[in-house]
DNA sequence: ATATATCCGACTGTTTTAGTAGGATATAAT
DNA sequence: ATTATATCCTACTAAAACAGTCGGATATAT
């Protein structure tokens, strides 16, 4: 039960764009250095985010991301959501798949719950929370 | 981020046997024609469950898995280690591994804490709560 | 024109996963 | 004792997922 990659950097990503100068925004070329992610991997990466609508540029040679809205209206949840399609822990939740099997499968509402639990976490914590390293487990 | 086929059989494998008769509990046989799962692979994740201390049985002939103490005593979290080794949704959580990128990555005070409502959630659910089917996402 | 930077799809080696196979071992029944 | 039953336990394999690379198209500033 672990994230992908993708995930884990997108997250990294999107800190460094936030934490970049509104205005001139911040080049992959720089995230990549930053962050010791390389420059080709993180073209994928940064594409996800900019389709997910959480960050933008402009094209060419003066570019730069910047991200849409502020950070605290941005949560984890919906960065989250650039580079998977849906929260579920196992394919029984997943939109589209039906369970066949609540007669015999007494786990169902367990895995439910769990994955109820981690998309209130995911939609609790904010981009903002991330750039300034808010503990967040204390709860 | 999804849970591994043996977690998720090895789940409904202990409901399986929680609720057999507690004193001629269960063979695999039976588990595996109730649950609709191949007796070879339930054989290994039996085994793992036994390994675990969780289920007991005598071998042979006259064989038949019970749990070995209360439902109620029994945890999700013990469940999942029989399977798992620890849980850590990425690898920096990992108990042998050492995260070196305190300075550049933001995001690890994050991933700590979801790890933490997820080991939560696995401590507060007991086996006695999957076989009533007990509903736990409500909180 | 040219250099820079993003866009975007295809591809590949590696790792993980799901599940099978086969035989060893222990016990109950005959 | 022998046989049938059932678990124990290791090894293996096909398929899927993953991480990361590569190449070239497109857009823009200078």
């Amino acid at each position: 039960m672990k994230f992908r990659t993708k995930t884990r950097y997108g997250m990294r990503a999107i800190v460094e764009i936030a934490k970049a100068d509104r205005k001139k925004g911040i080049l992959q070329k720089d995230i990549s250095k930053n962050q010791g992610i390389s420059i080709k991997y993180l073209d994928q990466i940064v594409h996800a985010l900019k389709e997910a609508g959480l960050i933008e540029n402009v094209k060419g040679k003066k570019s730069g991301y910047r991200i849409t809205r502020n950070a605290s209206d941005i949560t984890v949840h919906q960065i989250h959501l650039a580079f998977e399609p849906e929260i579920a822990v196992i394919d029984c939740l997943s939109k589209d798949v039906e369970c066949r099997l609540e007669d015999v499968c007494h786990t169902i509402s367990f895995w439910t719950g769990l994955n109820q639990v981690i998309i209130n976490y995911f939609n609790e914590v904010t981009l903002q929370d991330l750039m300034e390293g808010r503990n967040l487990h204390s709860q």
